[in-house]
Order: structure tokens, then C-alpha cells, then sequence
DNA sequence: AAAATAATAGATAGATCGCTCTAGTGACTG
DNA sequence: CAGTCACTAGAGCGATCTATCTATTATTTT
């Protein structure tokens, strides 16, 4: 087979969960449009539905977390990363018709208060978001702690922009939320090297 | 009655769709936990779940607009506006056990891509929110187009603060965002006013 | 080649889904 | 006092939900 099963199943099911939810996607529509029988789904995930979901919520993450790494890579420039980082969140909003925004936070959302394991899969998920995106951030010559606030801040920027650009289905708040978030990091960084200056 | 049952099922259901979701929710729960007739809620909505999901969008988004109004009022500083509306609303997510956020949010990201009508009500509320908070940022000295701006990107960092905040159990993205968001309000008053000093 | 394992295939169970329907109650109104 | 109308009350319908079950076909191992 040229692609297996399984991944076809995960495959379907992440675009079906951030576009309308996991509670909102039934397992027989997610067989149907992945073409694999039925019976395999419970082949590959005995623990059914939410088996499934928490290692959609996993590998989704994962894949994000590359696209993250691939716009902060070490050494290059945080700032120019910010802003050409919110500039692609835009246009794949653009080219999906709003619908691909990130792929954790409807679901996210939907498990927070119903369903533990789900919700400590997307719990991991942001965390080696911001760990990631911080450590970058360190590298550029900021403090731990001031680090860890901004890739929080910048993160929390994006999926909220997420949530008003696909209702709004406009890429407005995506647009404004970047620059906003460019500024802050570019700020950032230049109060760190005047720091620097100054006792140097 | 105390309270109408009306009344009644709209605030059980508003409650439950903010916690779980719009298609996590079954219409035998609300009038359940409602106290209501089964009967009842095809009276009230003959247009049945659709119609009492978008009147709930619409009436949760109203109550969350006047709380964003008691807080930014006019003639108030919004630097201080900024600060407590993100403290207040960390206080509640510590309160509710991290279920209470924004009342809307979880049905936006359910419905942008698979049920028109209550992702129009949805965008309507975002859209009433941004111009209540951009005209008190107008009435502070700012211009249209910069009030704006930084009503959206407060917007859209509160709602992502809710996001992570939910998911992980903690309320250090709020904190975090409402202080970058209270940074920006005062840097643009700031600049504001340093600009009118050089003309004036 | 035989045996064991992996994967496919889909019928079907049992529960729950949103919703319709009829009947009944209680409070105003003519 | 009869009639009307808003609301209550819940049985039950067809559809759909997740999950299990048996049977069959591929694939791998011995």
C-alpha cells in the first residue's frame, strides 16, 4: 500500500477534529473519507474513539512543533521569524477557506472540562510549543524567564487570533496580532542589548 | 416561576456549551439539568438546537460585552482597564475550576467551518466586542485605525490566554497576556500623548 | 507448505441523538 | 362559564452514535 491505514485514519481525522471537532466527527465518517474498512480503526485504536483523539492530539502537535521550529531556526532572526511566522498562519487561512488554523485548539477547547486524557495530551502539546519557542528565544540573548512570558504571549496572540479569524473569516486579527507580537519581540531583544550595552 | 424556564434553559445551555461544545452537548442534558419539559424547548425554539445555539451566542455574547463595558468606562484609565479585565478573568477561570473562559469560544471554533448561521452570530459578537473596546481606546486619544488594532490584538490574546489556560490547568497565560497586553495600552497612550506635546 | 499473525470487511448490537407528536394543565379572555 | 392560548409533560420515532462480533483475506514466520 502506498500509505498504511493508520496513517490515513490519523491523517483524516486531525483535519476533521480542527475543522469541526471531535465530538462533532463521528468514527464512520472519518473511515469513510480515509477509505479504510472499519473494523481496522478498532484494529489500530482497541481503546476506540479516544484512543484515536489523544494520538491525532500527539502527532498533530508534533508536526506543528517542526513548522514552529522551521520559522525559529538557531541563529537566524527572532524577529523577521514572529512576523514571516504569522504571515504564513495567514495565508493558510486564506488558501483553506478559514479552516486550517491550528490543529489542537478546537479539540483543545471541547476536552478541557470532559475528557482528562485528551486534554493532558493537548496540555503536553502546548508546553513543548512554548518550551520550544522559548529556547529559541534564549538563544537570542534573553532571560529565561523573559523567554518564557513572550512565547506564551506570542502563542496565546496566535490561537486567539485563530479563533476571531475563522469566525470573522477575515485574516485581520492574524495581520494585527503579528505585528503586534513582532514589536514585542523586536522590543525584547533591543532592551536586552542595551542591557548589554550598558554594563559591556 | 422564579425563572422562566425559557430563561432557564438558555443559561444551562450556555453553561454547558462553553464547557463541552455545541455537538457535545445533547438537547436531553440541557432540559435536564434546566429542570425543563422536553416539550418546552421545541416551544421556545421551534427551530430546535440550531436556534437555541445561536440565540445563546448571541445572548452569552451580550452579558460578556457589558462585563468588557463595566471595566472599560469611559473616562477611565485603560491601562488599569486592561490590567483588571485580564485579572478578573484569571480570577474566574481559578474560580470555575478553569471551565469558565470566554462563553463563546469553544461553539466559534466548532461551527466557523460547518454551520453558517451560528458562525455568523458567533462573528457578530467578536465584532461588537472589538468596536465597544476600540471606541473606549478612541475616547482615550487614540486614533480610529490604532484602537482598532489594539482592540483586536487585546481580544485575540485574551482568548488565546483562554485556550492555553484551559488546557493546561493554569492561569500563567493569562497573567502573562494580560501583562503584555496592559504594556501595549500604556505604550500607545504613552505615544499618544508624546505626540500631541510636540505639536501642541 | 503449514501455522500464526495482521489486516480487511461489514453486519449488527445497544445506546443515544435530535425531534415530533398527542395529551393535558393552568391562566387569562370573551 | 366556555373558549382560547401558552406552556407542560413525556412517550416514542427514525436516524445515528460508538463499539463488538464473526468471518475472510493477506502477510509473515516457522
Amino acid at each position: 500500500m502506498a500509505v498504511g491505514t493508520k496513517q490515513r485514519i490519523v491523517e483524516r481525522s486531525a483535519e476533521l477534529f480542527r475543522r469541526q471537532g471531535f465530538a462533532g466527527t463521528g468514527v464512520k465518517q472519518i473511515v469513510a473519507e480515509a477509505g479504510a474498512p472499519f473494523g481496522s480503526l478498532y484494529h489500530f485504536f482497541p481503546g476506540g474513539k479516544e484512543q484515536l483523539g489523544e494520538e491525532v492530539i500527539r502527532t498533530s502537535g508534533a508536526i506543528y512543533g517542526q513548522l514552529i521550529d522551521a520559522f525559529f531556526v538557531p541563529g537566524a532572526d527572532p524577529v523577521a521569524a514572529t512576523r514571516n511566522f504569522f504571515a504564513g498562519a495567514a495565508q493558510t487561512l486564506r488558501e483553506t477557506g478559514y479552516a486550517d488554523a491550528c490543529p489542537i485548539a478546537t479539540v483543545a477547547l471541547e476536552v478541557s472540562s470532559t475528557n482528562e486524557p485528551m486534554r493532558q495530551a493537548c496540555a503536553d502539546v502546548f508546553n513543548e510549543w512554548v518550551d520550544s519557542a522559548a529556547a529559541r528565544l534564549v538563544e537570542s540573548g534573553l532571560t529565561r524567564k523573559r523567554s518564557r512570558a513572550l512565547a506564551i504571549s506570542m502563542l496565546a496572540s496566535l490561537e486567539g487570533a485563530f479563533v476571531l479569524a475563522r469566525a470573522l473569516r477575515s485574516t485581520e486579527p492574524v495581520e494585527v496580532a503579528g505585528a503586534a507580537a513582532t514589536d514585542a519581540v523586536r522590543e525584547a531583544v533591543a532592551k536586552r542589548r542595551a542591557r548589554r550595552r550598558a554594563r559591556g
